[in-house]
DNA sequence: TGTACATCAGTGAACGCGCGTTCACTGATGTAC
DNA sequence: TGTACATCAGTGAACGCGCGTTCACTGATGTAC
């Protein structure tokens, strides 16, 4: 039964929603075509009417992934003094809640690891997402061009390494990593290192 | 054909080894049972009178890089000044040979990704891992001991980030990643953060 | 505006494939006497 | 020390299963006139 135009529309904003956050959640391997369409409320043939592979639906929802953090962190600085921006973004960044939210977070922290044995197109989605969130960070330091992105490149691979190690270790190691990196950057503070 | 008891504890040294560089440099999904007993030049049915399962494989084989690394880390830092002892970490962390070596490489930057998903006993190998990790950077920095283990631990996560992010994209954003990470403990600078 | 036909979104069975694990078997090793 | 037997490391076929992808089909939608 044919669907209409705006059907297929919502249908594929549908797949690529789902699969954003299922792929963050189980990863790539540990998320099948089948369970993405089955979140999206189709069956799995329907699939290819939308992507012709699976590789190419991860391109799409890694896009959407890193889109949804760029507002999320856009909207955070946005109320925010210059010099209090990049201690509130660790704050919300390594916040528990952010730390359980696999789904919903991070997508730097959250596909790394199955970013690094993909293809070049995927690590170039990845890469240009990063370099984005990195220069949203770099809009709130002071100081020339060239030092602000240096700085907020430092400051982000500390965070999502952080969030990384975090997520990967037990209880009691995850504490530690976190209130670690959370004192890095206090606010009111001089930096640590 | 029964084999002596030594010839199995070389067969068995020879599975985690294999196993311990695949599982870096492949992930854990991406490497079946048979590939790792064929590295050993075995044939795949003999896996099970060594594991009883893929994962406590898994668990076996990262105790083994964690030590391996640690072994690296201890050996660098033996004839190194105290003060000079970061920059030349995260210099060799960071060294091209690093970055494109991820099956012999740290664990926690190839493996932290797949822990994340993994069982709560490999998460507690990898959290010991990295905290024995941490230990050995704090120990060659000066100052009491809990803020030198939360200023090593910093170190760590922003060197592991790098090298994730690094990894995970384009050669662009890779090399602008290394570079800011490499500036932030070199060697007779005030740190930058 | 109405009609006849082509298109195609979605369904669900089927495909070939590789996976982790099991198993019957072989014959050299280890052990009991 | 020698012998008879039990053990078990390793082999390779087989298992059930889930995967990504393909395909014939259905019937509502879109289009040409």
């Amino acid at each position: 039964m044919r669907q209409s135009r705006e059907a297929k529309a919502e249908t594929h904003q549908a797949i690529v929603t789902e699969a954003a956050r299922l792929f963050r959640e189980r990863g790539i391997e540990g998320t099948s075509v089948g369970d993405v369409m089955q979140a999206a409320s189709k069956t799995h043939g329907g699939f290819y009417r939308h992507f012709d592979s699976k590789e190419s639906l991860l391109a799409a929802s890694l896009e959407t992934a890193f889109a949804d953090m760029l507002a999320f962190m856009s909207e955070g600085f946005a109320h925010t003094p210059r010099d209090e921006a990049v201690p509130r973004f660790i704050t919300a960044y390594l916040s528990p809640s952010m730390v359980e939210n696999v789904g919903g977070g991070c997508p730097v922290a959250a596909l790394a690891g199955d970013a690094l044995r993909s293809t070049e197109a995927v690590r170039e989605v990845f890469g240009a997402g990063t370099r984005r969130m990195i220069q949203t960070i770099a809009n709130t330091l002071e100081g020339p061009e060239a030092e602000r992105t240096q700085r907020a490149a430092q400051i982000f691979a500390m965070a999502a390494g952080a969030l990384m190690i975090a997520r990967a270790s037990d209880a009691d190691t995850a504490e530690m990593m976190l209130q670690a990196a959370r004192t890095a950057h206090r606010a009111g503070e001089e930096p640590t290192i």
